[in-house]
DNA sequence: TCATCCACTTGCAGAATGCAAGTGGATTAA
DNA sequence: TTAATCCACTTGCATTCTGCAAGTGGATGA
């Protein structure tokens, strides 16, 4: 917790000591939470996944420089994948993962009081009635993932990807 | 809710249809959620009070064009002063005063992960212990003052301020 | 062997930010 | 009545950030 607001206490970029306004100096800009929401609920793992199915289109070189400004932040943390010497893992962490409610509440606000599209929104949606109880499964989930945590029964990531998938399916054949 | 994205998507600058992007093309700046923030917990009502009693300095220019953003989007409605005519009050309208989860999540969070001072975070953690039941006493006292709803009982901005106050004077004191 | 993939980097134009100073009208204290 | 102050902004300007397009050099796969 200390360490992680170092770089930024470095900076001399603090404002005040009030926890909203930390919070927002950590990601209260265009990308950041973008890349943790594509990470957590996409599995997006490589810098070129994260490029090429970004949903909104970041540029390379942001995309490049909020990974970095996460990694230094603790946001994220980065491992050579296996397969291939040139390929990087992005994983969560835990204070990361603790960002589910918050993207939980995010998503549900924004479903209320933007015009989401609905095939976008059905994630949010199921999120919003699942309540704590998924959150808590989520989270125990993305630490299974991310931080070699045992695997919990429940998939909450496969349950929301099988009702986009449903979504999106009917949604096509409207289009047809 | 249509109605209120109409601007941003007028000046097109909607990415995509995700409720958790479109939050953050609303939301996702430096500024425009601590002026959310220091209008609901501080009542700060004033355009002189928002800028003079800001906590992380924000500047005059930055301060108008961020008030006319949140206008604009829904988010803050703003009337005239009878007592002074020169002075507008600005008041939250239904879809800022639905922040509080939110803004109560991310100084939980912030709380947890960053080393926001123990003066600043005592709202946050009565927020947090409080839990779900002290956010909708919050937001009815905020319809109350905002919207002009019936007052209830219990005042949450009362008992937030008392502790506040009681955490600052033994800070204070510490500080001798 | 050679095209492709990989995680970035570079150059550059335009937009956003933030500081300091100013504006003109309304209010208040002497 | 007059002068100082308050009020909600605005303006000018330097610095920083953003985002597009193109490029880099090494690793991989056909």
């Amino acid at each position: 917790m200390m360490e992680i607001m170092k770089k930024i206490e470095a900076r001399g970029e603090i404002r005040s000591g009030c926890p909203i306004n930390l919070t927002l100096e950590m990601l209260g800009d265009r990308w950041s939470l973008i890349i943790v929401r594509d990470i957590m609920f996409g599995n997006r793992r490589h810098y070129g996944d994260l490029l090429k199915l970004s949903e909104e289109g970041i540029a390379s070189n942001i995309l490049a420089n909020r990974l970095n400004r996460l990694l230094e932040l603790g946001l994220l943390s980065r491992t050579q994948d296996p397969t291939h010497k040139q390929k990087a893992i992005y994983s969560l962490t835990e204070p990361s993962i603790e960002l589910v409610p918050l993207l939980a509440h995010m998503g549900a606000w924004g479903r209320r009081h933007t015009p989401a599209t609905r095939e976008l929104s059905i994630r949010a949606q199921l999120l919003e009635e699942g309540g704590e109880r998924m959150w808590k499964a989520f989270m125990a989930e993305l630490r299974s993932i991310h931080l070699g945590a045992p695997a919990p029964r429940r998939s909450v990531l496969a349950e929301l990807q099988a009702s986009f998938e449903a979504v999106a399916k009917t949604q096509a054949k409207r289009r047809t």
